[in-house]
DNA sequence: GTTGCGCAGATTTTT
DNA sequence: TCTGCGCAAC
């Protein structure tokens, strides 16, 4: 019943349960479905307890699919299975064992951006300008460090040694360890290498996990750094059922830690490992799959896959050779209009670009169309000033070690607690050695033992109140009381409520929308789970940032390529395809094996696409101020010329600057292998101008503001709720609004 | 504390 | 060309 629906392969690797099997599974093989029935078979036909089984992703939103499959297809208790994201179970081992280690349990897991705080501080503390070493820089050095699996105490290996060199860099990361730890606080890297230090310095906590789980599986195993495969080689060293599935051909994290010998090396790490193969494709047309394994098999470091498909044959690939940027996205919104009119409906499509910045032309392109979009990724709702203020004060209720969420909202809303207070308060609290909530607990308490902080007395009260509401929170938490009245506690009663509202402002409505938002993620988090607490919530948000808005239901997907992977659509245009853009620039000045992670990319992007496949260039793009001609990608002389056709696009009647043919087809297709049957079409669309309908407030149309007058729209960005206008009013003034928050009214 | 200017930098971003 | 920031002045 469970093989029924799988073939030879998938059924292979269903039924290799026991010793180490690596899955190779090509984009499009039904990895997912496979992975799912693995986990049903060991459940239901093998008598495995959920208990014992472990199933690691990388993503939220694949442990989430994956869960959701497995309730469907299963009578037995999902809820009982591992099945989430290495750092949502690290952070579970770690709040279990949290003695251990020297933390406590309800340590708070900083974000990169908060890490980045810890390591500015630390610079200035060194007299270290930024433009000598950057923030950035630090921040890659001990992310690097971390994914290679090093913790402080543990021996270096050669990677470490290697990567370590730098023993300046290396001074910060120990400070920097010294101070998360101070803070009770854990980074995104800590919480698996915290696993491993524990692992290895308590070997019965090891030995517990090692007999708990029978079977391992990863997903994405592609992705995975060094420090994961570490985590997970060790969890299945006594049953040795470790079952991991990935595609070297999509590891495309490289330069999040993503190390591709995980893959490559795993038969000698696991000598009696069997491997399987998933090599048909079931989401592309025959010419996608075959253009696309042309592709990829330029590249060396890969194990080598043959993929192939039953699917029909299927459209052309269509190379469109554009005028400019401008000329892309009309062309992009016309075809797209254009399926729209043959009955496609716009969720089947989607828009792919090397990088965010491309989105725009595109998305004026279809708001021009009057096309609803998404733009997947964009501004995180968890990153948003506001909400990160609210969650700064839950931070501290919960963890009053935490002193960076405190000098975060020590002053907001305004309390006169100024700059200068606030490095006395610090000074004192490292001359103590209290994290700064204690000492202004201390100080509240005997106020005469600081007198020669010299503090005013407004500081000093607006300390105590402070102080108090966060102290009576935590009573609340204590008492377990839900989140969400904390919540609204904090809200209130640190005047943050009060300091929004008297923002006049469509941002200060904006703000205040997202902190009722805010308040509905807490109220949703509560009827998940059955003993909801602060600290839980705190770190789903931290872990889990997947939005959960979902919108209007049929609407075009506008996302990066990274962002692409593990989706598909029938109608895939990807744009954008120049060199330095796709490949990037920066992947050609480092070389070679960047520039097979770009082709990797963009890989990613052609089986992404089950029908129809739109590649797009432009002969010359407004980048960086000015009118650069990059010309085609070389991946696209690397597609052999039966699979596409290729078209011109101009728009305007304007010529001059450019030619048609500006690259020849002797200049562009330089490969021995297959140049004489390129051909190329020169068809010049007789492009009509649209008509020019944007948003309801579109550029050139004027208005009347009920604070500021008359003024002109001058731009326009978004639609619907998300509608922005740039208004010029009369004296020149420019000025940004959201149209819902705005009182405008045209003319 | 807020505003405003000048300057550098400008892939990707599962957690 | 656009943005984000660090720093200086109100």
């Amino acid at each position: 019943m469970i093989l029924d629906f799988l073939n030879e392969s998938q059924r292979e690797a269903v039924l290799k349960t026991d010793g180490p099997v690596m899955i190779l599974a090509g984009a499009g093989s039904g990895k997912t479905r496979t992975l799912v029935a693995r986990i049903q078979y060991l459940l239901e036909e093998k008598n495995i307890s959920p208990f014992q089984i472990l199933a690691v992703t990388f993503s939220n939103k694949a442990a989430r699919e994956m869960r959701e499959r497995l309730a469907a297809n299963t009578q037995i208790n999902v809820g009982a299975l591992q099945v989430t994201t290495f750092h949502a179970f690290c952070a579970k081992v770690l709040r279990m064992e949290s003695s251990y280690l020297g933390l406590s349990r309800n340590f708070t897991i900083y974000d990169d951006g908060e890490s980045q705080s810890i390591i500015k501080a630390l610079l200035a503390k060194r007299g270290i300008n930024q433009k000598e070493l950057s923030p950035y820089t630090v921040a890659a050095f001990i992310d690097g460090l971390k994914n290679l699996g090093f913790y402080l105490g543990l021996p270096k290996n050669e990677d470490v040694e290697k990567f370590a060199e730098d023993k300046r860099l290396f001074d910060i990361f120990m400070e920097y360890e010294a101070e998360l730890h101070r803070s009770n606080a854990v980074d995104f890297g800590g919480l698996i290498t915290g696993v491993l230090n524990l692992f290895r310095n308590f070997p019965e906590v090891l030995r517990k996990y090692q007999d708990k789980y029978k079977y391992v599986l990863v997903d994405e195993y592609q992705d995975t750094n060094r420090a994961q495969f570490n985590l997970v080689e060790q969890l299945s060293h006594h049953h040795r059922n470790i079952c991991v599935v990935g595609d070297e051909d999509q590891s495309i994290y490289s330069w999040r830690g993503a190390d591709i010998r995980n893959i490559l090396d795993f038969e000698e790490v696991f000598p009696e490992s069997n491997l399987v193969k998933l090599e048909q494709n079931y989401r592309s047309s025959k010419r996608i799959i075959e253009a696309a394994s042309e592709v990829i098999s330029r590249n060396l470091a890969r194990k080598g896959k043959n993929m192939w498909t039953d699917n029909d044959e299927g459209d052309e690939i269509r190379i469109i050779e554009c005028r400019d940027d401008k000329a892309e996205a009309d062309y992009v919104g016309q075809s797209i209009r254009k399926l729209a009119q043959a009955g496609v409906s716009l969720k089947d499509i989607a828009v792919f670009y090397r990088n965010n910045a491309h989105s725009r032309t595109i998305e004026d392109a279809l708001r021009r169309e009057k096309f609803p979009y998404r733009v997947v990724a964009g501004i995180k709702f968890y990153d948003r000033k506001e909400v990160k203020d609210m969650i700064s004060y839950m931070r501290v209720v919960v963890n009053k070690k935490d002193s960076l969420a405190l000098t975060r909202i020590i002053n907001t809303p305004a309390r006169g607690v100024g700059a200068t207070s606030l490095r006395k308060l610090e000074d004192e609290a490292v001359r103590l050695q209290l994290s700064l909530f204690e000492l202004i607990e201390k100080m509240v308490e005997g106020p005469s033992e600081f007198k020669h902080l010299s503090l005013s007395g407004k500081v000093q009260s607006s300390l105590s109140q402070l102080v108090q509401l966060i102290q009576e929170v935590q009573a609340l938490e204590a008492q377990k009381q839900p989140p969400s009245i904390s919540y609204e506690k904090l809200l209130n009663e640190s005047g943050y409520y009060e300091f929004l509202k008297a923002d006049k402002s469509y941002e200060g409505a904006a703000r205040l929308e997202n902190l009722e938002e805010l308040m509905s993620a807490i109220k949703q988090y509560e009827e998940s789970d059955m003993d909801p607490a602060l600290v839980k919530f705190l770190e789903n948000i931290t872990l889990d940032t997947t939005s959960t808005e979902d919108g209007p239901q049929d609407q075009v997907s506008l996302m990066t390529v990274h962002g692409s992977k593990g989706l598909e659509y029938p109608y895939v245009f990807l744009i954008g395809v120049e060199e330095n853009i796709f490949p990037s620039y920066k992947s050609l000045e480092v070389g070679p094996t960047a520039i097979e992670e770009e082709r990797r990319l963009f890989y990613v992007a052609m089986t992404r696409a089950m029908k129809q496949l739109t590649i797009t260039f432009a002969q010359g793009r407004m980048l960086w101020g000015s009118l650069k001609f990059n010309g085609p990608s070389q991946f696209l002389q690397e597609i052999p010329s039966q699979y596409y056709t290729w078209e011109s696009y101009q728009t305007s009647s304007r010529k001059e600057g450019f030619s048609s043919s500006r690259y020849s087809y002797d200049e562009f297709d330089q490969s021995p292998s297959h140049s004489e049957d390129v051909y190329y079409q020169d068809k010049v669309y007789q492009q009509k101008k649209p008509a020019v309908t944007l948003g309801n407030y579109p550029s050139g149309s004027k208005i009347i503001h009920a604070l500021y007058g008359e003024g002109l729209v001058l731009a326009s960005e978004g639609m619907g709720q998300d509608e922005k206008v740039t208004i010029q009013f009369r004296d020149g003034i420019k000025k940004k609004f959201m149209v819902k928050f705005a009182p405008l009214q045209k003319v």
